[in-house]
DNA sequence: CTGTTAGCGCTTTCAT
DNA sequence: ATGAAAGCGCTAACAG
């Protein structure tokens, strides 16, 4: 049988009230007879009963979700996921709330930040907007004890527990050589087209993708990114008047949202170009695109897994407990029409 | 506050014991009693504690693990994964038991499974091999009542509870596709090598890329397939052997273990011949063969998350609770040298 | 500073 | 067939 904390009370020679406030460090135990207490605890190999503990405790986890207010169908599957795990919500001991600001926006996400911390939540998730003022909101979120997770584009820089998403760089430069290896030896120019270039995972991942194709690939030439607010109507535009001005485009890499937009202005284009496409985020138009061949990759986050992760990563830090760094990892997924899921 | 067995009690106006002994099925409840607990949980809806009642159940999950005793960094690799979930195993009231067979072996395999089985654990995971005889013993724990869990490799037309692994079919069309592609429209034959045509998972890759390579890529041609027994000192020199007979040579696809050999057979050629590569699972010799350009793309099943999952799913089963499915979903992943973990 | 005691939500004897 | 009461491992008043 497992000891217990009967077990250490019993060793050390004290009560059961005693051991517990050494357990949770709390103030009101002699020196001498905290030593008493921890030597049992390392001799008995003692390890804490988080079950049993949150259970006497009546502990919930009230965690706070904000998120950029984008009509896209990455940010509407994120949003699912959020829901999905509000339904697993009693069984998890969380209580979730999501709050909604103006995308790219920094003076609004700090404003959501301050307000969301008033409510002292067990955490708090965000998708960060790479700004000194949000930065700033962060850190100070953080000195008072919120343990807070980035989610999809991370802030470096500040003193967030924890980043749960892909490693954009790499996206970038994974983008670069499935679309130079696809494209053979061929000669062209390769259009980029991104959301902004305010967050730091759009920023990231053309960073990845221009340095790879410059270093390996030198017969393509990467035109000036075109930034399209994740917006399909906007990029609809600036890739359709891209692929007109510029006749030798042969390869596109999307490396944002709103991808409706770009798939409409490639179709438009698709009898009389032969364009090989890799594009982000796998939705249920990314997904038609793929399987039709307007598309030629997929990359993409499991939001799903974001999602899970950062509550894990949430309840623990606000435990003080570990996780299990390789399950937080989140993978780059890459799609070919063939493994879809 | 969430509803309790207290809550359903009063409303039902019975004792704890009955609501338990409802809430369990268990017998010794007249039929009109259980009606009127189960009408009051309803309406309350009340859900179970899952983590109160395995307190005080003291309840604990013995689980076993059937493994070959393959020595390939593969099977090295999932067993470190089980060996941490078994550091894991106070925190999660499991206690695990991993059992080695002989590879390739069906009758070893029956044979350790009703051994297992008379321990009466929890659950059950096992490597599968596709035979009649395997069939037939996890059918039987089923019967009895023990979860079944198969791990990397399946047992399509028994009753196991679920597949903690990839699917196989489609990793061997995205192995084509991505070879395929790399090809470009060179013309010429691509090697296959796998471990035994004998267990599942090698013969479904082998189907979806014969598969797709006759269907989208008619100017490759495969050779007959090499079995390496998942054995480096084997495939070394199938392929050696392989790569001297053919000339026309220009791909090569590794569906099974024991890369290690196949490496060393491409190095000796890498001088002459310019081959491109797709292997299965990343280990450190697959990994540096990555980096170094032997190897063009690693697909890759995660141990880690299959080991983790398949705990989750038995203790789920055991529960009789409902698992998440999307994170059971055991990924494939693609690895080029940019996307390394 | 330390100990006693009740109780978290659920299960399990043991009576009735 | 049903209920009362004790207890799982831990925490939190409240006494002393």
């Amino acid at each position: 049988m497992r000891p217990t904390v009967h077990d250490i009370a019993a060793a050390a020679g004290v009560s059961l009230a005693t051991v517990d406030r050494v357990l949770n460090q709390r103030p009101g135990v002699r020196r001498i007879t905290r030593e008493k207490v921890e030597t049992a605890i390392r001799q008995i190999g003692y390890v804490r009963d988080v079950a049993a503990a949150n259970l006497a405790k009546g502990r919930t986890y009230p965690l706070g979700f904000i998120l950029p207010a984008s009509d896209n169908s990455f940010m509407h599957g994120l949003n699912a996921e959020i829901r999905e795990a509000m339904i697993r919500s009693p069984a998890e001991r969380t209580s979730i709330r999501t709050v909604e600001v103006a995308a790219f926006d920094p003076a609004a996400l700090v404003a959501a930040l301050e307000k969301l911390a008033d409510e002292r939540p067990a955490g708090i998730a965000l998708v960060a907007i790479d700004a000194p003022e949000v930065v700033a909101a962060v850190d100070k979120l953080v000195a008072v004890g919120i343990p807070v997770v980035t989610l999809v584009s991370d802030l470096t820089g500040s003193r967030r527990h924890h980043y749960a998403g892909i490693d954009n760089i790499a996206a970038g430069r994974t983008a670069a050589r499935l679309l130079g290896r696809f494209l053979g030896d061929a000669e062209g120019e390769v259009a980029v087209l991104a959301g902004s270039m305010l967050v730091r995972d759009h920023r990231e991942r053309l960073e990845g993708f221009a340095a790879l194709m410059a270093q390996e690939f030198p017969k393509l030439s990467v035109l000036p990114v075109l930034e399209g607010r994740d917006d399909p109507e906007l990029a609809h535009m600036l890739v359709a008047d891209a692929l007109a001005k510029h006749e030798r485009v042969i390869g596109v890499y999307s490396l944002g949202a709103g991808n409706r937009g770009l798939i409409r202005a490639l179709k438009a284009k698709a009898s009389c170009r032969n364009l090989t496409v890799v594009a982000h985020e796998l939705t249920v138009h990314t997904r038609a695109a793929l399987i039709d061949g307007t598309i030629d990759a997929i990359l993409n986050q499991n939001a799903g897994h974001e999602v899970r992760s950062a509550i894990r990563v949430l309840k623990a830090k606000a435990d003080g407990l570990a996780v299990i760094d390789a399950q937080e990892r989140i993978r780059l997924d890459i799609f070919l029409k063939d493994n879809l899921p």
